[in-house]
DNA sequence: TATTGTTATACTCTATAACTATA
DNA sequence: TATAGTTATAGAGTATAACAATA
């Protein structure tokens, strides 16, 4: 590929992913929202602070209080107390919390598994190396 | 690709395709917000009825209403008499409107052309070839 | 004093219901 | 009567500023 094309390529690529993103926002009808989701990721790779969770999402410890005050409200996060650090707060995903993220996954990943049914299997085996680089390009 | 592991790929593809357009929205500081951004690509393609408009961006009339509004203002839309329907208006790009999406696109491609700029010619004529595909599917 | 988290308050984007003008 | 768009109003999600508790 010719080095004059790649910022088509950043452009077109770009557009894709967004486009897929959204798609799969629109096709699936969520329990939780966008942000609940998102924080609830966040909390499945292990216990965070409210203020680390704050900084990984990329939104103000005023509205992660709020966030994470709904979801201990529904059971799907447990707040502990701190166990070194007094000021601090440990927030994690209940049993019920993990059930729940793993059924939204499920039905978000229910209008992409039929789009890739309609491919052959070259195509589907270059979009998963494909997978891999976007991830590495994200990372 | 043996078909068990699709729904494997389905999960992977959705993941990275968000992770990416997250990474975008965090990286570039844009002038506009996101949803201001996707009605006027919307209109770029050619100008829309309000209500047309609303449909395709998935959201209600009254919403609508209130982002045209702001884009008018701005001076970025034009809102003009529908030539048949009198009930009706026809939204157009002015031609500010178009260079400022124009800066836009490319404020957001500045990261992704970085990123593309890492991997070797391969791994990026692969990313044109993906980048076909997933248009495909979320068209 | 500095830091962690929360409360108080306000602004933006969204929606549903009611309204106006035209078909 | 039905439809296109707007206005009125309310519900989320976000932010900044001020506050309480702890380091």
């Amino acid at each position: 590929m010719n080095s004059a094309a790649l910022p088509g390529l950043a452009n077109d690529l770009r557009i894709a992913c967004q486009r897929v993103s959204r798609r799969v926002r629109f096709e699936s009808t969520d329990e939780l929202t966008p942000h609940l989701v998102s924080a609830m990721s966040q909390l499945k790779k292990g216990p965070k602070t409210p203020g680390e969770l704050a900084e990984v999402e990329r939104v103000s410890p005023p509205s992660m209080t709020r966030t994470v005050n709904f979801l201990v409200e529904k059971g799907l996060v447990r707040r502990d107390d701190h166990p070194s650090d007094g000021r601090s707060k440990l927030l994690e995903l209940t049993d019920e919390g993990r059930a729940t993220l793993s059924r939204v996954a499920r039905a978000r990943d229910d209008w992409m598994l039929h789009q890739l049914e309609t491919l052959t299997k070259d195509e589907q085996k270059l979009l998963k190396e494909a997978t891999e680089l976007l991830n590495r390009l994200a990372q």
